[in-house]
DNA sequence: TCGAATTTGTGCGTATGTATC
DNA sequence: GGATACATACGCACAAATTCG
């Protein structure tokens, strides 16, 4: 019946991808509604959705419902930069951070109490849970710049550490977005070190929605963890969209050690 | 009509999702079928699939024709440190990630003498160029881990500073594979800070090859420069497969070497 | 302000192809 | 070959959002 072995929407949506590569159709430009391509293509409704999805989903394209699917307008590209030393005291971070480049920092925050993941729980340096005992304040964040979103963020922190301390609540009380490093120094931890651990990649429909980018678009994760001594205080996932963002490490050589052994 | 907001199918891929985070379905653990989902959920078979195909695109399962779907088996991921504590005298930065890892490093590259281009011009500082003069030198490598392609990177060095000492060819001459901050200092140029700013991006097809991924697989894209003082010395594209490598930044908030794992 | 037209999103039912077991 | 299951594709309907007269 086929005599190309590709599937119908996926050749169209080859074509329409080719349109765009070729500069024919350029950023912010309107592509064919599903009515125009059934007409075009002769092919059902059905499967004209299929080539939006398909669009869509490569990042290629954007659906407004009721409106129409147009050309991804690439954004440009900023800088987050993840340096320890500007973790400094007062005030948070990701302000600063935000502050640096001109933009209004906020955040939306939402804490309770939970049971860590395996994966975090290990990490954490977590015994086995007992029951349905809660071990971690879970705390997940949707950070602003000028009111867009630009990362997603889920923290832990071990309940034996921050229990019946003023600092329980990672964003309640006098030192509220402070910082992990300022926050535990406030109950006599002293963090000494972190480390980052970077990967990629595509985002789920779920976090597509949260940070308003295309779905399946490229998410940088990175899982971080910090620790007093050996001792692991608190690990966070981080997401960042990378069509919006790099993540910049920076560090001094003349800091290091002398020579391995 | 729809009590709640979210759309059926989604709420049925949360559900399963849910369960595997939960750890209620496990790794190469068979998915509800979509006739199944039907009786299950009351939805058409055409729902079921929407379920499926979400949570194939989310990279949750893999659909297997004629069999079933199953939740993903998540690669082994290996973790490469970009410490500069590492960068110690003597020996390949490279071949000495290697070695913790027990495996063994190795790594092709080609050198030549270039213009760069504009972005790398940028990086370095350079003037504009004049007419056809090369100003730096690359070098194309492609590194191994026990034979295994695991990083392709692209360097460039500029003849300004280079040319004419003996380490104006990265991998020849007697401190061949050294890294650039041993190198560097053999002309008397003390390497002081690096930068990499870390993105992604799907591979291309010729990437692909080169490193022996599937087209399209999701690479870690760093881009790394070395500065003495304010004058940068040698700057770098990094491309790391995200299905097979983390990249793992460590530092410390007293200036302390990172956590021994 | 209202309503009609357009467009995407979701969902139903059905049929066929094709890969796996 | 037969049973099962995913993939593609048709037809239809309605909801929700947007646009525009």
């Amino acid at each position: 019946m086929n005599q190309e072995e590709r599937p119908r929407y996926l050749r169209i949506a080859d074509e329409l991808a080719a349109r765009i590569a070729k500069g024919e159709l350029r950023e912010g430009d309107k592509l064919p509604s599903i009515p125009q391509l059934t007409r075009d293509y002769g092919v059902s409704a059905n499967t004209a959705q299929a080539v939006i999805r398909t669009l869509v989903s490569d990042g290629l394209a954007v659906a407004k419902s009721g409106s129409g699917t147009y050309v991804r307008k690439r954004a440009q590209v900023r800088q987050l930069v993840r340096s320890w030393n500007r973790n400094a005291r007062g005030g948070s971070p990701f302000a600063g951070e935000m502050a640096t480049q001109g933009r209004i920092g906020s955040w939306d925050y939402d804490s309770r109490t939970a049971q860590a993941p395996a994966e975090v729980r290990e990490r954490l340096g977590l015994d086995e849970p007992s029951g349905d005992e809660p071990d971690v304040v879970r705390t997940d964040y949707v950070f602003r710049g000028d009111g867009e979103p630009v990362m997603l963020s889920t923290a832990w922190e071990p309940l034996a550490i921050t229990r019946g301390t003023p600092i329980v609540l990672p964003e309640d009380g006098p030192h509220a977005g402070q910082g992990v490093v300022e926050r535990m120094r406030q109950i006599g931890i002293n963090v000494t070190h972190a480390a980052e651990a970077v990967s990629a990649r595509p985002a789920t429909a779920g976090e597509a929605r949260q940070l308003d980018i295309a779905a399946g678009a490229i998410l940088l994760t990175i899982t971080r963890t910090y620790y007093a001594d050996t001792q692991p205080v608190e690990t966070a996932h981080i997401l960042i969209p990378t069509d919006q963002y790099q993540v910049v490490y920076g560090t001094s050589i003349w800091d290091e050690p002398p020579p391995a052994d």
